[in-house]
DNA sequence: CGAGGGTTTGAAGTGCATCAAATAGTGTGG
DNA sequence: CCACACTATTTGATGCACTTCAAACCCTCG
């Protein structure tokens, strides 16, 4: 397959552009490139001008901001499907946080430029980024919540919830998408203190960890954990 | 002035409807309904069917949300000028968060059905709520990165930093505008560690507290103190 | 003046961070 | 296939920040 079918199926993929027309399909294909990135890498820096946004294939991206003695703080970590730096055009073109990759990732690169046109010149397409926003926003409130009432077990068992399936057992089967540390600073705790609050998760709900596989008899005894402390009622995972 | 003449000159001064045309501002004043409030007067509460949206005319509206056991997790503390419940378009018709009146308050209260037709059928109002909503959302991600990186005094600070005015002697302002006590919710820390964070504040930097006025000699006191623990450079209160 | 909220202060407890060190896990080259 | 190097994770000990509960204080307003 050519790059130029490749980019135009992962664009196709997007919900964000699942009312576009073909022709702007065709657009960005041509303008797209892909690009391969290992663990570190970095695609984009905080405040630095906007040029491109980006759409993930392959891996995880981790989004982050830090301070001048180097501290960060973790916006968030998106996987496959996803985009980022995609806000800059409301951000006075500067990219709202630094972006690098958490693994061997791949993602489709497209000017932003383009973005602009678009909302510009075809009403579905604002809407369906009015759309796509106002979802992520309502996350984004989530998460503020979840540091305020959630204490480190709870906001790892909610995280978990998330990812949750339920097996052929009837077992509920998680997998943590990349490491516990990763999924520490996501979740805004040191990684000894995911460590710690995951045994004490453990005990409170007679789950089994074994590295990044966690097995559990049912949801409930992982419900009535977390989400005690939560204004949402489970099932909650509208991540869509 | 008629009631519909002073809802016009409300909606008027949205920045959300600018771009409007005189004929939908007609329409919009025609159903709207200024509704006054006393403080703890509740609009709606988190997840009840959404029917309207409301701008905020005068007063102070919280935003919240509660678990099961009653703790509650403030969302936001909006000023004159400001909506709210208008996200709820994009939240299957449910409010994503309850709303109430922290004292006397007025508010202009406008059917949801008329936002919704409105962005289908006028793009540059889509277009506008989309700057309207990135803006906020940039806002929020702060606010989840201030809760992880600074401790509850530098929050005060920050927070101050937002309401900072220069008099004619060059010395910087602050009117705390609402209660110390939901200052420090809005903040998501107890009234206790706010009061005792604050004379943490006051020795650090010199301010003089009378009530809800501070007066401090000028800005680097303050800055230095907060700003080491932001990704963002002074001056940063682009509210707007 | 007195009632009631808002605010401050004190004492004690909890949860998370930090620093340091041990252990488990992973991938590499021999 | 094993040993080594390196990273991720766990564990321990200690400290600090914030919370909680309780009580005093202050302020305002009827």
């Amino acid at each position: 397959m050519s790059e130029i079918e490749n980019i135009k199926l992962v664009i196709g993929e997007q919900p964000l552009f699942h009312e576009c027309r073909g022709e702007l399909i065709d657009r960005l294909a041509a303008r797209g490139r892909i690009i391969k990135a290992t663990k570190g890498q970095v695609f984009f820096i905080h405040s630095e001008e906007a040029l491109n946004f980006y759409v993930i294939t392959k891996g995880w991206v981790k989004l982050f901001r830090e301070t001048l003695d180097g501290t960060q703080a973790v916006v968030d970590i998106l996987p496959a499907g996803h985009m980022f730096g995609e806000t800059s055009i409301f951000e006075n073109e500067e990219y709202p946080y630094s972006a690098e990759a958490t693994e061997q990732v791949e993602v489709l690169s497209l000017p932003i430029s383009i973005l602009k046109d678009e909302i510009n010149e075809h009403p579905e397409f604002a809407r369906s980024m009015l759309k796509t926003m106002a979802r992520y926003r309502s996350q984004q409130d989530k998460e503020i919540e979840h540091r305020t009432l959630q204490n480190a077990s709870q906001r790892i068992g909610c995280f978990m919830l998330k990812l949750a399936e339920q097996n052929s057992n009837g077992e509920v089967v998680i997998n943590l998408p990349y490491d516990k540390s990763l999924v520490a600073s996501r979740l805004g705790m040191q990684p000894e203190t995911f460590s710690r609050a995951l045994s004490k998760l453990k005990s409170a709900t007679g789950m089994k960890v074994r590295g990044g596989t966690i097995i559990l008899e049912n949801f409930e005894n992982l419900t009535a954990y977390c989400c005690v402390a939560c204004t949402s009622h489970f099932p909650c995972k509208e991540i869509a």
